[in-house]
DNA sequence: AATCCCGTCAACCGCGGTTAT
DNA sequence: GATAACCGCGGTTGACGGGAT
């Protein structure tokens, strides 16, 4: 014999909430709250609801400091970052963001940020960029990182030197990529005497045992979640790298997700990259996701200011 | 003015893990 | 231990409004 059953089906309202609803419901929660049991809580409270109806209404909308209307760059920058590590696990990134319901975040990257990306990286912005050494074609790569790295500069010195202001990341940013349930790959970049960009790279058949992922260094910014079932994200330091970082930190997630196991250095010793860098972008999800996962943390550079489309083009290529 | 189309978002549905009986 | 509800989550649906035709 299991329990008996939460409401009577038939005789419970669905659809769109009342006013008066919602107001029988918020007095009620903030009188006596949950009392740790949605299903007996509409009874209680006067609702012709089902309990699990209630407690969608009070978590995505009547609860105090929600956060209604426009999502900051801010914002913006976190999720598709989060996106591109953990995919759509909602409930995590909204953890990370304060009044964001996961529901407003899935709704919110499903209609609007999602297309906002792909829009971006259209073949019309392509070919504006087609003289960039990265946009050339789909093609195999394999070059040493140290030349892409220069090409890279020598290009981007010349095309568009002012609008290429320091960028904000972590220095000597450890990455964690999923390589399955049970296995991550850390990368991590360095710049070396020369300026140049080496990379160290190592498989961790470690993924987090508490659930938790690191994105950088040392320093840690807290996360506490609503329902206290939250996994943890902890982000790195935030020292300023210039440019020139960013350039070899890319170079390495393209290759990472070209598949790990092609990585490796050439007769010279250098790193080399290899794998399709695809330029004819055709944005489904998951191309969308591996976008802006070869960016990761460089995602920032898309909501800098009001010439996204701009430097979109500049770092995807 | 009427209709169609599309974007948005609140709400529902169903699944998997957990928990009470 | 078996059963069935609870709970939280992510995917999907459908009502609504605004713009286009």
């Amino acid at each position: 014999m299991g329990r008996a059953p939460c409401c009577d089906k038939a005789n419970v309202k669905k659809g769109p909430w009342s006013p008066e609803e919602d107001a029988k419901l918020k007095e009620f929660m903030e009188k006596f709250g949950t009392g740790g049991n949605w299903i007996v809580l509409p009874q209680k409270a006067g609702l012709k609801r089902c309990g699990k109806s209630c407690r969608l209404r009070w978590l995505n909308y009547l609860r105090p400091n929600i956060k209604h209307g426009e999502f900051t760059d801010e914002e913006d920058r976190i999720i598709c970052t989060l996106y591109a590590s953990i995919g759509s696990r909602w409930s995590v990134i909204a953890s990370q963001l304060p009044g964001r319901t996961d529901n407003d975040i899935k709704n919110y990257w499903n209609t609007k940020l999602k297309k906002k990306l792909m829009g971006l990286i259209n073949p019309l912005h392509q070919a504006k960029f087609s003289s960039s050494p990265f946009s050339a074609s789909t093609q195999l790569l394999t070059q040493p990182l140290s030349q892409l790295y220069r090409d890279y500069n020598s290009f981007y010195n010349q095309a568009a030197p002012k609008s290429l202001s320091p960028i904000e990341a972590p220095q000597n940013f450890l990455y964690n990529f999923p390589l399955s349930t049970t296995q991550y790959c850390s990368s991590y970049y360095q710049q070396n005497q020369e300026g140049l960009v080496d990379l160290q790279y190592n498989f961790n058949p470690v993924k987090d045992n508490n659930n938790m992922l690191i994105f950088g260094g040392n320093d840690q910014a807290s996360c506490s979640s609503s329902d206290g079932s939250c996994s943890q994200i902890s982000y790195g330091n935030k020292d300023h790298v210039k440019q020139e970082e960013i350039v070899g930190q890319f170079q390495g997630l393209i290759n990472s997700n070209n598949g790990f196991h092609n990585y490796g250095k050439n007769f010279n010793g250098d790193p080399i990259m290899s794998g399709l860098v695809n330029s004819q972008l055709q944005c489904d999800l998951e191309e969308v996701k591996q976008l802006i996962s070869n960016g990761n943390d460089n995602i920032n550079l898309l909501f800098n200011d009001e010439n996204k489309t701009e430097k979109m083009g500049m770092y995807y290529f």
